[in-house]
DNA sequence: CGCCGGTTTCGAAGCGCTTCGACTTTCGCC
DNA sequence: GGCGAAAGTCGAAGCGCTTCGAAACCGGCG
């Protein structure tokens, strides 16, 4: 353990300067042309591939570009071909939304959008609308890619005329002329159920998001719901649907409220990744055991599923899935091809150890002081 | 709950097309100098402020941009000025550094930026050095902030000799001729201690990191532990420090073995945000009570540490401030004006439920069965 | 031998903006 | 009343690249 408080300590300022680019090393495609001793434009047609270039002068133009260690300057590439190789990303930052699901969807939408030889231009949404605006205007981008739409999102009617395509994550209300991606929340919402119904459980209740989450009409929310509550009634199965907060002891509150409603619950589907932590942490404060006397399943990412303990049999948010289709749909409007207006991609249960057969007879545990039975 | 599965199937896929930008609006600059009667050039100087320009002109300019709608080309201008008014943001995409911070991180960058009216590209670290090169090269961003730098970084050298400006996000062994900002992470293990000290605490452990994250020779880890032990001894303190990993079991068991090891310990540093809520949830299944036998103390965002039960007492990761210094310092750089190469963040404490005074005596509650004494 | 079609390469005209130097006015002041 | 400086505006020359039309070159055919 050599080390001391910082290699450099604040208070011993040493200055680094290092300003904007050194002119010096700019080379262009005309020191390229030069060296190959071609012309601009063959240098030019022999990076694109527009047009047939022999074999033999290619060769020599891609040895003098690695000889020099030419890249194209990308503002002038914009300007004359009208693309800029570059999306916008526009992520949400709002509450409610998970973070780590944000981070791994915005990976993918990098890694994807690179693998098509475009760059990621992050926004966040608070710029709102004049933000969209201003980087479609400027050309800046090619196309957006928009998470966490709202059902009533003030962006979509933008969107829907602006000069750029664009790919939305989520579905607003009215979809129509737009290209939006999403997992399948009412089927996300439906599977739970489903799993939990063919292990026997008559009684369950769905811890939600936040409420300021459905306040927003935040589709997602809902759609789960909707899944979660059609699929209950068709199975004849007792369900109650309640937002959720995110810390330990609200969770822990409503959860004993619902114990109290309730008496019957035997399972329990968290939609809401801050809050499966708390939940499996205060069921046993409340008596009972998961998932002997309570079973859990959570719509979650893998991780979170997994680090759990018990693990968490859940319904996997795809978010890599999602930002790879969502990239992969930009990418084919910019060509000009046509897309669905819809991609739902459908869930995943995985089965873990968090649930099991529903407990039989009447059972209800005794709660508190006397152990076992 | 009108909802249903989903506003468009996947089955009926209505075709949308929406291709690439429509020419059509394209305002120019020319276009703005014609309506409002002055010659391009004085367009440009209204917008930029880099001439005088009488009142009466600017207005009629600024007016003629407002009705026609008009937005600079970003390539024409980045062409001509040299300047892309955009910043790169790499972020890391590794194990063991943790999801929220990063996203915290990010949001405080892009928007730090659009102060300065800059945009953020956005890029991952497994493009790697040849990335860097190209984004730099290519003269699409004007400057560099990377996260997660490790001691031995093969991009640092890189960065010291590319043609644009970099700001770093931890700091390498060697710094020189670096502009690095980071939370003093070694001034943050000390107040940890010294939190734990004043409480009367003589015997300590430190949770880190995952051994990965150890192994890979991050300074962050590092430098924490290093304060951590070394106050600890000015102390007389009694400390350990290991690492930890994720997952409940994991941690249960290595708490497990730390009280057997350590009967005496009374405190609890954790520097591992995804392990906080495994470490309060493991304690009480031990049969110790926080903070009445033992006191834990985080290194983590305020958010986790609000939202945990107890709320712990931390110190509070500057995801914010890190973000806004790393961008401000950067645009310095860009001014060509000297900025320090090492700025360290002082580390803030923030007092809440999860910490008491060490148990008195020799303080040893009896573990399991008969409960109080 | 000259012409044709195809292939390969070249030259030049922009893309939309910034910026430099120069020109025109306007003022202050001796 | 005239001169110089300051203030305001303009025109034109690029920035580095793409792309279009045409030139140059190649065989092979009539």
């Amino acid at each position: 353990m050599s080390e001391s408080s910082g290699p450099t300590s604040p208070r011993t300022p040493r200055q680094s300067t290092g300003g904007p680019a050194k002119r010096a090393d700019m080379v262009t495609i005309a020191d390229v042309a030069r060296h190959a001793g071609v012309a601009v434009s063959t240098v030019s047609y022999v990076l694109s591939g527009k047009r047939a270039i022999s074999a033999s002068t290619r060769e020599r133009v891609l040895a003098s570009v690695r000889s020099l260690g030419y890249h194209p300057n990308a503002g002038a590439r914009a300007l004359a071909s009208r693309r800029a190789n570059v999306i916008a990303l526009v992520l949400p930052l709002r509450s409610g939304m998970h973070l780590p699901v944000l981070m791994q969807f915005a990976t993918a939408v990098v890694t994807t959008a690179r693998q098509f030889d475009h760059d990621v231009l992050l926004m966040t949404a608070d710029e709102g609308p004049g933000g969209l605006r201003r980087i479609a205007a400027s050309a800046m981008v090619d196309g957006i890619v928009l998470m966490d739409v709202e059902m009533h999102d003030v962006r979509v009617p933008l969107l829907r005329d602006l000069e750029r395509p664009s790919v939305l994550i989520g579905f607003p209300a009215d979809p129509s002329g737009l290209t939006c991606v999403d997992l399948d929340f009412y089927r996300a919402g439906a599977a739970c159920v489903e799993h939990l119904a063919g292990l026997g459980h008559r009684t369950v209740a769905l811890l939600g998001a936040p409420a300021v989450v459905y306040d927003r009409n935040t589709g997602f929310a809902h759609r789960t719901r909707a899944g979660f509550a059609e699929t209950a009634q068709r199975h004849g199965i007792a369900a109650v649907a309640q937002p959720c907060e995110e810390n330990f002891d609200a969770v822990a509150q409503e959860l004993a409220g619902l114990l109290e409603r309730q008496p019957e619950l035997s399972a329990l589907v968290v939609h809401n990744e801050a809050a499966v932590g708390q939940v499996l942490a205060a069921l046993p404060a409340l008596g009972r055991r998961v998932p002997e006397d309570v079973s859990v399943v959570a719509i979650c990412p893998d991780e979170v599923a997994e680090r759990a303990s018990p693990a968490l049999t859940s319904v996997l948010v795809p978010a890599e899935e999602v930002g790879r289709q969502a990239v992969s749909l930009l990418m084919r409007k910019l060509e000009e091809e046509p897309v669905p207006e819809g991609t739902l991609l459908p869930p995943r249960l995985t089965v873990r150890a968090s649930t099991a057969v529903a407990p039989v007879g009447p059972a209800r545990r005794v709660r508190t002081g006397s152990p076992a039975g």
